[in-house]
DNA sequence: TACGACGCTAACTATTCGTAAGTACCAACC
DNA sequence: GGTTGGTACTTACGAATAGTTAGCGTCGTA
């Protein structure tokens, strides 16, 4: 039987696919190809931030690893469509999951946040 | 009605919470201390390859977003216990369904990896 | 004849990270 | 009693990484 991988083994494979992932634009870049097909200046406006070339670095670890499908349009200007390849629609879901748990709790976690803040200033 | 958060806007606060979340080592220390609580040097050894500086300052970011406690036993020599909030637990689980989906997919992964290059290999 | 859209790539710079050392406290050992 | 070792950090510095800017080649529009 095949052994699985570990995340917390610095040397597995399974690490680096998890950096990709869970990476601060790889995650955002999933989660948008969750909404559906997109072409590669669409997800340089929509993942506000990103520039061109962690863009480019970005989407080609994620196809590198199987999680996104890059298509080339012949037309003029040039096209390049991304989008999520099976495994990759199944590893966004999970990252969509986070994100959105995080966006419905955002008024806990300021609160927390306020909270920690307010604590350190007394102790000053 | 509170307005949500949106990872995609890149000055919302939702975003940096994200970043800590989906770090490389906030996104593994999540994960281990949903296995229970754990020490300083427990975690820096579990979670392999991080830094001392960098464990430290994770678990800042956790500590302050509110997702991770902190506790201090004043015993010689000096223990400190970090283990999940109920909010923390909230976001590990998400966090730790990935990376099991990753080890549990990492043949498939490691497959579209090779298949990658060699069709880089060919074309050149 | 500019100019901009498009999807990159290369060179340069700023930021972040990892490495190694230092801090302070005490217990156990030689 | 001097050294070593364990604990949880913090600090300084070099190395790696990320962001910024500029450029390419083609074509439509102004």
């Amino acid at each position: 039987m095949a052994t699985n991988g570990d995340v917390y083994d610095r040397n597995c494979p399974s690490r680096v696919i998890a950096n990709h992932a869970t990476g601060q634009w790889g995650s955002l870049v999933l989660g948008k190809l969750l909404d559906g097909t997109r072409r590669f200046s669409e997800l340089r406006r929509e993942v506000a931030g990103v520039s061109e070339k962690m863009l480019a670095q970005t989407l080609q670890a994620l196809e590198r690893d199987g999680l996104v499908h890059r298509e080339v349009r012949p037309v003029i200007p040039p096209h390049v469509d991304y989008s999520l390849t099976p495994l990759g629609t199944q590893a966004a879901e999970r990252i969509r999951g986070l994100f959105t748990w995080i966006e419905d709790n955002l008024h806990h976690l300021k609160a927390a946040q306020d909270a920690y803040d307010a604590r350190r200033a007394e102790n000053v």
